[in-house]
DNA sequence: CTCAGATAGTTAGGTGCCAAACTGATTCCG
DNA sequence: CGGAATCAGTTTGGCACCTAACTATCTGAG
């Protein structure tokens, strides 16, 4: 499912056109415009990479996302609900996942006994393979990637991502 | 086009899911784990923002970009390959950007006498309106979203994520 | 001069994400 | 108790992205 192989698309930062748009602004704007156009581009990039090495199992980052949480989980199982509020998408969003999910027979949702409006999912044994070869493979994966950062970088880079979402979410008053 | 107003969406982070992650992993692949988790959600979310205030005119990040090279060139035009260079995504995205743009009445391009292969595109006057106006708006939001931050810090968060793109993006031999 | 290969863009099919509108189940209040 | 409000999940329709396969044009090697 979601095979991806390669990822054609241009590799290098902006060319020529950048220079032009620095023209139409000053300082502070032009750097948190770039910051923007920045974080767009690097996120995608990370996903299409990390999708690339998830191709054929797990699929793709937003399902790994799940299947982790069912992992962790024990069994126990968790409710739709939860998910979402982990992922930080909508429920139209992990609706949407879980269906496809289901449908390729990783994972198996019930309604719960005591509130029957609830939804608790639980990964299949199949879905458990999958999650554990995952995890092996990512493991070696992460290690190589991140070998280039100290711990303290990361956190940095948490914190400041942190910051940037908070500064959006609040209209920033005078 | 593309009215958008509220975001239904849960707000904080993560809960307990990730607590019981944390059982799973060392700290090492955690701590990358969680960084490319941040990511995701920032971009989104920051994405969403924007959006928000660009609805009804400009309408997304995306066409933003595109229109802002094009109002950088000053009528001089753009080939649509420098616009999938600049914007660093595939060219079938772009194709189809265009296309709404152009269907929009904001773009037009046209074949380049030189090369019939290439289409250079232009602003058309309503185009140009719009990006005007929408750059009038963009000033005063950018200030006070940014105004929490200091110029180190944003420079320092965009060369975070140039790295840790790379990082991605090359294999990392031993 | 010709024809294989590179280049520019388009199209079809799929994913993740969203808002809005809808269904069922539960709770709360008069 | 009974209807209103609230809550959990689904559906529909739309956007930005991707790959893969296609068309049309140009270029370059024999």
């Amino acid at each position: 499912m979601n095979v991806r192989k390669p990822v054609e698309r241009a590799p290098g930062p902006p060319p020529a056109v950048m220079q032009m748009i620095r023209q139409r602004l000053s300082e502070p704007e032009l750097q948190g415009l770039r910051t923007v156009f920045t974080l767009r581009a690097t996120a995608q990039h990370v996903d299409n990479e990390i999708s690339e090495w998830m191709a054929g199992s797990v699929g793709s980052v937003a399902r790994y996302q799940i299947l982790m949480a069912l992992w962790a989980s024990k069994g126990k199982g968790i409710p739709h609900k939860h998910i979402v509020a982990a992922m930080g998408v909508t429920r139209a969003t992990v609706s949407g996942l879980m269906a496809a999910l289901e449908r390729d027979g990783l994972v198996k949702s019930q309604v719960d006994g005591e509130d029957r409006r609830k939804l608790i999912a639980r990964l299949t044994a199949k879905g458990e393979a999958v999650i554990k070869k995952q995890h092996q493979l990512n493991l070696v994966k992460f290690r190589a990637v991140f070998s280039s950062f100290t711990s303290e970088e990361l956190s940095s880079l948490t914190a400041l991502l942190h910051r940037f979402r908070e500064a959006f979410a609040a209209p920033a008053e005078p």
